[in-house]
DNA sequence: GCGTTCACG
DNA sequence: ACGTACGTGAACGCC
């Protein structure tokens, strides 16, 4: 045990911030220096369990050594104003933890470090000064120590008299007179010319301390006894300037030094504002509240329990007699995993929060069937944390419509898209203030939803009834942050689409599969062959770092000047583009590569996900990506080979489920150009698209002053690229790499295209404002898309951030037009009776499958569903196919 | 678990 | 002087 721990603050804080990878929450408050310092403040309080403890920082403005010499410090580098922006929050941390802050005008904290610190050591108070700054060494005596943090925060030495004699040769003292005689250039302290830390330490061991060798000087010859006779002045100066004060006028009670319990309330508070959620969870053991939160006097944590201990429980016919129809319900499910099979459901708890009842029902099939198919008919609207599997779930124990009224899951997506996930523990942290105590996890992390060993119906109560908690909450928000158009026209009706869809699947012959399969094995294995011969030895083709071995460095093919991070050269498809007409070996290389990637990804990956029905039952992820499209898993059919000829062979395995059906698929023609001409209200791209041009042709004939008959392939390749790259945010050097030509002439390219579109220039340039000054982004419906990288000081950081700011509104925009299309066409369809039913989405395309009798009057839907789901400057077009395979929708 | 590569929009 | 177009998921090698 210590009586006295003293931490200077500032020097920590800059350490713990250079230590660190950056750390951004959410809003974009940068936060790794307050992580570390918090973390290592833990650390001794657990380690040292100190009486009293105090941080001390230093105060804006100069002190009293700038009045003597007033370069003192002068020249620093400027402190990071991501750093600067952690001291005040530091310092409502040590608030909320009740420790205490000592300041001091025109004192700096080893200043005050070193008054208390003697004080203490006359008194007899053993004490440990923590810093990052070698100076304070000076401060040690029998009764202090100092904590010297080495690099990062987890190494540090711990100094006593002894170990300063081991590790310097050097008293306390003599500390400042090396100080004085060879100056501090960090602090831009003089010291005397031509001394370093040898020849002071030299001296010192010579003469004992400062003023003896000055007093000495006449005896030391050579340019070393000149320089400190004509520095004696400046030497004295030089100590006085390094010498922390012992004495300084700081008004404090030893009581009030002391080490009390924190606030938890407060701590929890900031905690969730700097998104600490490690330490929330530390937090949660140590209260004297069993369970629940941190908060010993937490009212939430109260109200939550009594709130949910105040449910009935009731049988199936009282719960469905006693809710009213079309009312929400809040279903969680324990599930299995399974993807290929019908899902198990386990256990079920139904919860009413108009009628305050729930209905738990425990591994019944029976039951469960019935309670499907009473939900379905009750056109009860399902409320809960991920609902599109809940939905699914329904729908395999009772085929029907299910409705969904609010999905907390989706919510938070909505207001926050750039999180990796959403499982509720962490919604009841935000939301709520609530802190789910250790042995809640495995009930409120949605990880739990997803392992093979179930939770109990009270457990699903137990969820249900905090979703509609936190529901209340995210509410509120929703309308706040103008989200509602999305999440109620958009977002909610999609789970029901998205459930449906998966439900449906698509069929997939493995027969077409494998006959490519064994196709590519034959090939590969004779392309294998040969590579193997043109090396003159064998190798792993598919490991990238073998690969650069061979042909950059056995081989001496002479590689563009790329160099990867790892070390080794790239061997990426570009880059060995460029290579692979004077090497038979590259265009062999690439070759395998292919026919690898479609047998590993494509064949052999797809094979295993075919399920009993013969069906692969695509998950449709709704909160994944930060733009709000979609996203696709185990299958993702969003990228099932069509650019390369043989790669689109694939498509002929996804075949219509029955003889008597068809496809239609229906693609948007240029939707995000259409966008893009809408938003930015660009004349010459509305009037293009208006008479049904070429955009990609009519663009190059603008930007290159032609005649549209006098565009050439290649000028037309060249305007889509620029097309592309204007949507991207693009620079010079990447339309010149994608265009194969220099940065300059992609530079031209740009310039001449935004000579020619204003608006556009315009219209980007404004979301970079946006996004500069607000920190997010909106599509035209209103999804918001945060952007903390603006506030990073690392210039590449916030170029991206410019590139997210102009890309994030059209990309976005496109997603949620097709989004509320999605809902038209599975509404209609199932409303007009008919029997098709939409089976996939791939950003700009949906394919729906049914009779083939009821294929023109799909072709119809699809099309008055899709260019209705927004009305914009430009009409939107669809490109409609028909066929009996996926191949053959072209 | 991360980096590289490559399939799609 | 930096390193460079947006959004995904899967397979593989390698530590």
């Amino acid at each position: 045990m210590k009586e006295l721990v003293l931490i200077d603050g500032n020097s920590l804080l800059f350490r713990a911030y250079f230590a660190m990878r950056p750390m951004v929450t959410s809003k974009g408050i940068h936060t790794q220096g307050v992580f570390a310092f918090v973390n290592m403040l833990n650390k001794i309080i657990n380690d040292y369990e100190p009486e009293h403890l105090a941080v001390a920082f230093d105060m804006k403005g100069g002190t009293f050594r700038h009045d003597e010499y007033k370069d003192y410090k002068a020249g620093r580098q400027q402190t990071p104003p991501e750093l600067l922006s952690q001291i005040p929050l530091m310092h409502k941390v040590l608030e909320a933890m009740n420790i205490a802050v000592l300041e001091k005008e025109r004192y700096e904290a080893d200043d005050i470090i070193g008054t208390i610190a003697s004080d203490a050591s006359s008194k007899g108070y053993s004490t440990l000064v923590i810093t990052g700054d070698k100076d304070e060494l000076q401060l040690v005596d029998d009764n202090v120590n100092v904590l010297i943090t080495k690099k990062g925060l987890s190494e540090f030495d711990i100094y006593d008299l002894d170990k300063m004699k081991e590790r310097y040769g050097l008293t306390p003292d003599q500390f400042i007179d090396l100080k004085g005689l060879m100056g501090d250039s960090s602090d831009n302290i003089p010291g005397i010319a031509g001394i370093g830390e040898k020849k002071g330490l030299a001296l010192l061991h010579e003469y004992g301390n400062l003023e003896n060798v000055l007093e000495h000087a006449d005896e030391i010859k050579g340019k070393m006894g000149e320089n400190i006779r004509a520095s004696i002045d400046i030497a004295k100066l030089s100590k006085w300037l390094a010498t922390i004060k012992t004495d300084s006028p700081i008004d404090y009670k030893w009581e009030d030094l002391k080490y009390v319990e924190p606030d938890y309330d407060k701590l929890i508070e900031i905690y969730t504002e700097l998104e600490f959620n490690q330490f929330i969870k530390q937090l949660s053991g140590k209260t004297s509240v069993s369970s629940g939160s941190a908060a010993s006097d937490s009212e939430i944590a109260e109200k939550l329990r009594s709130g949910l201990e105040a449910v009935k429980l009731a049988d199936s016919s009282e719960f469905f007699s006693q809710t009213t129809k079309g009312s929400e319900l809040y279903i969680e499910l324990s599930t299995d995993n399974s993807h290929t099979d019908i899902p198990v459901v386990n256990a079920a708890a139904l919860y009413s929060p108009d009628a305050r009842i729930a209905y738990l029902i425990e591994s019944s099939e029976i039951e469960l069937m019935t309670a499907a198919s009473l939900i379905a008919e009750g056109d009860y609207k399902i409320c809960g944390c991920g609902l599109q599997k809940v939905i699914y779930s329904l729908m395999s124990l009772s085929e029907n419509r299910y409705l969904s009224g609010f999905d907390n899951t989706v919510a938070e997506y909505l207001l926050d898209p750039n999180r990796q996930k959403y499982p509720l523990d962490k919604l009841m942290l935000r939301h709520l203030s609530y802190v789910a105590a250790e042995d809640e996890l495995s009930v409120l992390s949605d990880e739990a939803n997803y392992k093979t060993e179930s939770l109990s119906s009270k457990d699903c109560l137990k969820r249900a009834y905090y979703s509609s908690e936190v529901r209340k909450e995210q509410d509120k928000q929703i309308d706040d942050n103008e989200l509602r158009f999305l999440m109620d026209n958009c977002e909610t009706p999609l789970i029901s689409t998205l459930a449906a869809m998966e439900f449906e699947g698509i069929k997939c012959d493995p027969d077409v599969l494998k006959a490519i399969g064994i196709d590519l094995v034959s090939e590969l294995s004779k392309i294998e062959k040969e590579i193997y011969e043109a090396a003159g030895t064998e190798f792993n083709i598919n490991s990238p770092k073998q690969l650069s071995h061979i042909l950059f460095e056995e081989m001496e093919i002479p590689y563009p000047k790329q160099k990867s991070k790892s070390g080794s050269y790239s061997t990426a498809a570009d880059i060995l583009d460029k290579l692979k007409d004077d090497y038979k070996i590259v265009s062999d290389v690439l070759k395998y590569r292919k026919m690898a990637k479609l047998n590993s990804t494509y064949v052999e990956g797809l094979l295993p996900l075919i399920g009993a029905d013969g069906k692969v039952h695509p998950h449709f992820m709704q909160t994944v990506t930060s733009t709000g499209r979609l996203s696709c898993t185990e299958p993702n059919l969003q990228n099932i080979p069509i650019r390369d000829e043989y790669g689109r062979l694939i498509r002929k395995a996804f075949v219509v489920s029955e003889d008597s059906n068809i496809f239609t698929g229906s693609d948007y023609s240029q939707i995000e150009l259409r966008i893009l001409a809408s938003l930015s209200g660009d004349e010459s791209l509305i009037s293009d698209f208006k008479e049904g041009k070429d955009i990609h042709r009519s663009t190059a004939a603008r930007v290159f002053g032609l005649a549209e008959e006098d565009v050439s392939a290649l000028d037309r390749t060249k305007a889509k690229a620029v097309n592309f790259g204007v949507v991207y945010g693009m620079s010079g050097f990447g339309l010149g790499e994608s265009l194969q030509i220099s940065r300059a002439e992609g530079q031209r390219y740009i310039n001449d295209y935004f000579a020619k579109h204003e608006a556009v220039k315009k219209y980007l340039d404004d979301r970079v404002k946006e996004g500069e000054t607000k920190r997010e982004v909106r599509t035209y419906f209103g999804r918001l898309r945060q952007l903390p990288e603006f506030a990073s000081s690392r210039f590449m950081e916030r170029e991206a951030a410019k590139r997210l700011a102009m890309n994030t509104p059209v990309q976005g925009t496109a997603a949620d037009i097709i989004k509320i299309a999605m809902n038209k066409v599975c509404d209609e369809l199932s409303s007009k009776g008919l029997e098709s039913k939409l089976i996939l989405q791939i950003h700009d395309e949906l394919i729906v499958e049914g009779p083939e009798e009821e294929a023109d009057t799909v072709r119809i839907l699809l099309d008055k569903c899709m260019k209705s789901a927004a009305d914009l400057a430009v009409d939107l077009i669809c490109d409609i196919h028909t066929g009996k395979t996926w191949y053959d929708l072209k």
